[in-house]
DNA sequence: AGCACGCCGACT
DNA sequence: GTCGGCGTGCTC
């Protein structure tokens, strides 16, 4: 007998081991068996077996690991099918899933007792108080259901809330047929504030699967699986390879979430796998946001994937919205500290009402340039040539992108002048100023600098829900945590620092920060939001103040069709880095010029080169890509399969294929 | 990805 | 004459 077996390496091929005698009855496909590769002893995964080989000298199988647990055919199928999307090998990507598919010891089970029950969550929900919307679309998804039919929907609610209630109806529905349930979350985060409000509906029914339980937890909760004692599975990204049997429904909430993709090999988006496991499984999947990726979007509209949502209303311009042009503004503080008129009017009287004001800015620390004026000179990491920003609490320049630390210089490194000029705002500016300003106020700020040491965060936040901050500026990790019961007005200081240039997806991203903070704010009447623009007259922010939703995917849809990027092509990245700057050049212009080549035998497909010239340095070793875009993925793969074959990459550089890239870098 | 094999420069 | 650098190609 032969099995074949994959390894854990960027392998795209199987590998034939002779069955030795003693492991005949016992071997199954599936199984982890421990194998010589080439001269190293390794784990490998039983993906088949046969009768013959065409290959001789076969090595034996030295053993079998994890004897109880193989994979099943279907997770094989998944995993071989997200491996063949992403161009990473097959066992890379059953290793990823062997972390949610084995438990390690055997458990004792005491079914009463699911570990996440810890947090002391038992009431049982009324759910008649349930708003019971899309009821049509829910009896279409339990009718693919009960007809083991793939079908992808894509569900856009109202609101956090009705979302909430159509999860449990559906979910409660489903678990009458004894079917089983995979939501997943993108975060553990969302993943334990999502079992809070689920648990109550089947908590002896419902496990968690997240990187931060304890190895005995995640055991337990695999077991509790396993016999079928759970049916509904909360899980963050690596949860999808989970064994639920008799699986009846994915949801992945949050769908646009870029923490679905994995940012090491192998290079998944749990999104997308889910795609993949709904149809291997036969079961229809739920993908969930307010405001999904624009690539979902146009997929519901091709009708794709079938559309849950209400029809938007002809886009009302939102009275509590304001739009701040800050060209316009002719006062002399605008220059200062891009507090704008109309901003500090309305902070004021949100104060007098006694009201408390969140600002939003995208930048930490105090200065973010920090340049001489008589040489040009300006401060940059060594190590990624990115600015250095001045942080007043630490008193250090630091590097916002690889952590670098230096002093802030005394006299200019380059002249030795003493012409050493600070500009640029950030969060701590905007707070040293805001105490200036309103120095009666209480004044605090909360971004990554002060939310560092663990638990500070929801100190914050929590002492703000308290009303005892009058005014809260930080980050974007504000958006999240706040609740908006006590607030008369949120500001956005600058809303074009969310669309950073080097981001296809920045006006995706502003549109969804500036849709959730107004959708949030609508059903609290007293809230004023104020954003503040060099481009007040953008799409995106318009839209995203008249919350019109369908009015913003049309429009970024044409821009994205225009510039071939998603979804009309497929973006993706070939990424070389090296130690050696000169020789990783070299490279990269050798591998342009294959790539190059190779693509001009395609229709529909094209190459940004990577730039020579401006190499990427990041701690200490550098990298570039070249960004393959292209309309059919079957063309990409034979022209970076082609192009690699044909590239000697040399020691010391590593190549690596990132399809379906959310970033440049 | 690892790792071995093999082919050219500086050393006991 | 050998040690070891790195480029090349294979792994059942």
């Amino acid at each position: 007998m032969i099995a074949q077996v994959v390894v854990n390496r960027p392998l795209r091929k199987v590998f034939d081991y002779e069955v030795p005698a003693e492991f005949l009855n016992l071997l199954k496909i599936g199984h982890r068996v421990e194998i010589i590769f080439a001269g190293v002893r390794l784990a490998g995964y039983v993906v088949g077996l046969k009768k013959e080989s065409r290959i001789k000298n076969l090595r034996k199988i030295e053993k079998i690991i994890d004897e109880d647990h193989p994979f099943n055919s279907r997770l094989l199928t998944v995993t071989r099918e997200v491996a063949r999307y992403y161009l990473c090998g097959w066992g890379e990507v059953l290793e990823a899933a062997r972390g949610v598919c084995y438990s390690g010891k055997k458990i004792k089970l005491k079914p009463d007792e699911p570990f996440h029950r810890q947090a002391g969550l038992h009431k049982k929900l009324k759910t008649t108080d349930l708003k019971d919307t899309h009821k049509k679309e829910r009896e279409d998804i339990i009718g693919k259901i009960s007809g083991g039919e793939f079908e992808a929907f894509l569900y856009q609610p109202s609101n956090p809330k009705e979302k909430i209630d159509f999860y449990l109806r559906l979910i409660r529905e489903i678990l009458r047929l004894k079917k089983s349930i995979m939501l997943l979350v993108p975060e553990i985060m969302a993943a334990d504030s999502m079992l809070k409000r689920l648990e109550l509906i089947c908590p002896e029914e419902t496990v968690m699967l997240h990187s931060r339980l304890t190895q005995r937890e995640k055991d337990y909760n695999l077991r509790l699986l396993k016999e079928q004692k759970a049916r509904l599975v909360i899980g963050t990204r690596s949860a999808i390879f989970a064994p639920l049997n008799n699986l009846g429904l994915i949801i992945v909430d949050e769908e646009e979430s870029g923490l679905f993709k994995k940012p090491d090999a192998p290079k998944f988006n749990a999104q997308k796998a889910a795609l993949i496991r709904a149809e291997v499984e036969c079961c229809p999947i739920v993908l969930s946001s307010l405001t999904p990726s624009v690539e979902s979007y146009y997929y519901a509209a091709k009708k794709k994937y079938i559309f849950i949502g209400e029809k938007e209303k002809a886009p009302v311009s939102s009275k509590r919205a304001v739009i701040v042009n800050l060209r316009d503004e002719e006062d002399i503080y605008r220059k200062k500290n891009l507090l704008s008129f109309t901003l500090r009017e309305k902070i004021e009287k949100s104060l007098k009402n006694k009201k408390s004001v969140v600002l939003l800015y995208n930048r930490r620390g105090f200065s973010t340039f920090v340049r001489c004026s008589k040489c040009g000179y300006s401060a940059a990491c060594p190590k990624c040539r990115m600015n250095l920003i001045y942080h007043y609490d630490k008193k250090k320049l630091l590097c916002h992108y690889c952590g670098y630390k230096a002093e802030p210089p005394k006299l200019c490194p380059e002249c030795k002048g003493s012409y050493i000029k600070y500009s640029g705002f950030g969060t701590e500016k905007f707070e040293s100023v805001l105490r200036r300003l309103y120095p009666a106020s209480r004044v605090e700020r909360l971004d990554v600098d002060t939310a560092r040491p663990k638990g500070r965060r929801q100190k914050i936040l929590s002492s703000y829900n308290k009303g005892d901050i009058d005014i809260l500026i930080g980050t974007r990790i504000l958006s999240r945590g706040v609740d908006f019961k006590n607030t008369g007005l949120i500001g956005i200081i600058s809303a074009d620092t969310f669309m950073q240039t080097t981001d296809f997806r920045g006006q995706e991203k502003l549109f969804r920060l500036l849709f959730m903070i107004i959708n949030r704010a609508a059903s609290m009447k007293e809230i004023e939001i104020v954003v503040q623009t060099f481009l007040p007259t953008h799409f995106v922010i318009r839209d995203a103040v008249k919350m019109d939703r369908a009015g913003f995917y049309e429009r970024e849809l044409r821009e994205r069709e225009e510039l071939e990027l998603p979804p009309f092509y497929h973006f993706n990245c070939i990424n070389l880095r090296g130690k050696d700057e000169e020789k990783l050049i070299r490279k990269i212009k050798e591998l342009n010029k294959i790539i190059l080549q190779e693509v001009k035998n395609y229709k529909n497909l094209s190459v940004i080169e990577a730039d020579p010239l401006n190499i990427i340095k990041q701690r200490g070793s550098y990298r570039q890509n070249i960004i393959l875009k292209g309309k059919k993925l079957t063309d990409i793969y034979e022209v970076i399969n082609k192009g690699l074959k044909l590239f000697k990459k040399g020691s010391d550089i590593f190549v690596t294929v990132d399809i379906d890239s959310l970033e440049y870098a």
